[in-house]
DNA sequence: CACCAATGATTACATTTGTAATCATTGGTG
DNA sequence: CACCAATGATTACAAATGTAATCATTGGTG
């Protein structure tokens, strides 16, 4: 998987969001959350083209654009590499951090303890 | 934070685990797990210095190199940032797609059930 | 003392990234 | 048809990053 950077990761998320999508359409979506220059986005968007992060097609001088990598895949990649990097590939040392700094919600807690449930039903 | 780069966590990793340290040593431990010249490692060193997140006593002409940032610190701010930008601070989708991937351990879910409990504990 | 290797400081260069601007083409409108 | 704004393609430039090389200084040794 080729990296994608942070600004290129806040343009595929708004694809994400909602695709097909024409440049217009991003820069609009854009602008509501990051002060950029329609030019940047139209860089930005380019460069996931030739990462093969993004498609399009054609509709007359419009490009309709849409992701070729899925957003799952993405994070998974992402979270995986993080964890690998700062946690010998544990993520119950994230979790701890998290714990520890006061940054976990009673909702944070049900939903995990959610997920172990499902786990445990589907790997015990 | 300033940022670190990933090539400059390495070097910042490799002082964690033991300082004070003198560039040979880090140079030494590196190359067990990364083919970089000497002259690679010194200059993340300069860099992690001009950032400020590793400081040096002299000793002759040797300076032995310490962290000034903390790993806990490093390793929360980073794991937030990411949570933030990919589950919009969430760390349950995090978790949810490393058990859909079939990358949960039974010892993960232990010490996850266990970080669960001691959060328990202390806050409900 | 002279020499040299060791050590850190500074420089180098290619690529990537952030944030644009400029250029080329082309639909749409008057 | 001419013109112009829209649209994408290409270029630009500074900073950050990856991976070095070169330079300046200085301890140690013969």
């Amino acid at each position: 998987m080729k990296d994608i950077s942070k600004a290129e990761y806040e343009v595929l998320n708004a694809l994400w969001e909602k695709y097909p999508a024409s440049a217009n359409d991003l820069i609009a979506t854009l602008n509501i959350i990051k002060p950029w220059h329609d030019k940047t986005v139209k860089t930005l968007l380019n460069r996931l083209v030739k990462k093969e992060a993004v498609g399009f097609q054609k509709e007359k001088r419009k490009y309709l654009y849409y992701p070729l990598l899925e957003k799952e895949a993405y994070t998974q990649y992402e979270s995986k590499s993080l964890i690998e990097r700062l946690f010998s590939g544990r993520v119950s040392p994230l979790i701890a951090g998290f714990a520890k700094n006061q940054e976990l919600k009673k909702e944070d807690i049900s939903q995990l303890k959610e997920i172990i449930s499902q786990w445990e039903k589907e790997n015990d």
